[in-house]
DNA sequence: CCATATACCTGGCAGC
DNA sequence: TGCTGCCAGGTATATG
């Protein structure tokens, strides 16, 4: 579910709410992808100072310490003083003196990490490698031009991968590629300037989009006081296999790349 | 260094 | 109904 606009969305829904707030307490459910890596009961009496977004993850800043938090396939949150006991897919509760930070995630893939500090070993190891953010100004077209012409594989992977740009997911990467005209399956290398800037400006328009649509609900995503995402009924080409493209009519294609799905318009995304 | 496959886990759905 | 197989928003890790 979440790429960067449902994450970002979710961090905008409660960061103000929580800013401030002493922990009280932890509940662990279920183990999530990676331990937490402190005791539970260390970490009451702390504050949170903010909640701060890198790529998928959220950073919760602590006056001593940082809270790392990932979505993965199929987590939320929810923040609010009203929450009852948990249910089956509730795997961490975080509560304070201003609510209850709870992360329901099915899949468990999501993860609660401690970091003593951003520099950490264990937030380098998760945050370290990470390409730049696309929304903040430092998205700069002669770095990511230089960082395409480096890799061999379709554009499509390399978005996904993360290295150069963060924040692009399944959803995004397809409708960034519709939207620059892009056949996923152009092998990075070969983009000109113009395409690469064509592509780095439909991954902030859409990503930014998104983010003004709440994300996409697809099945289960709400951001942390319940709302949900409407930027699914926007998508163009994710999604949509054997429709008509919403610009040309095309039936929109489904192809494979490294075990995930892929859709494009064949008439409107160039090779 | 790059490229690809694998693993993690649960639930929803189509097809029989 | 109930079973089976496939699919799903991510990414660290292992292997070539």
């Amino acid at each position: 579910m979440p790429e960067l606009p449902e994450v970002e969305v979710t961090r905008l829904s409660f960061a103000h709410r929580i800013a401030g707030a002493r922990i009280t307490g932890v509940r662990l459910g279920k183990p999530l992808r990676w331990p937490l890596g402190c005791a539970p009961l260390s970490l009451v009496g702390r504050h949170v100072l903010g909640v701060r977004r890198r790529g998928k993850y959220l950073l919760i800043d602590l006056d001593q310490g940082i809270l790392l938090w990932h979505l993965g396939m199929s987590g939320s949150l929810r923040f609010s003083r009203e929450l009852g006991p948990p249910e089956v897919h509730d795997h961490f509760d975080l509560d304070t003196t201003q609510g209850r930070l709870r992360l329901n995630d099915p899949r468990r893939f999501g993860a609660v990490v401690y970091a003593a500090s951003e520099d950490s070993e264990e937030a380098v190891k998760l945050l370290g490698h990470l390409g730049v953010e696309p929304l903040n100004g430092e998205f700069d077209l002669d770095v990511f031009h230089q960082g395409l012409r480096q890799r061999k594989t379709a554009i499509k992977q390399v978005l996904l991968g993360g290295a150069l740009v963060v924040g692009v997911g399944n959803i995004y990467a397809s409708e960034a590629l519709f939207m620059s005209g892009i056949r996923p399956t152009v092998r990075a290398h070969r983009l000109s300037r113009p395409r690469a800037e064509k592509l780095r400006q439909a991954i902030i328009d859409v990503l930014s989009r998104a983010v003004q649509k709440g994300g996409s609900t697809l099945r289960d995503f709400s951001s942390a006081d319940g709302q949900q995402g409407y930027f699914q009924l926007e998508a163009h080409v994710y999604d949509r296999a054997n429709q008509p493209c919403r610009v040309c009519g095309t039936s929109i294609r489904r192809l494979q790349q490294g075990q995930r799905s892929t859709f494009y318009c064949a008439k409107c995304q160039k090779p």
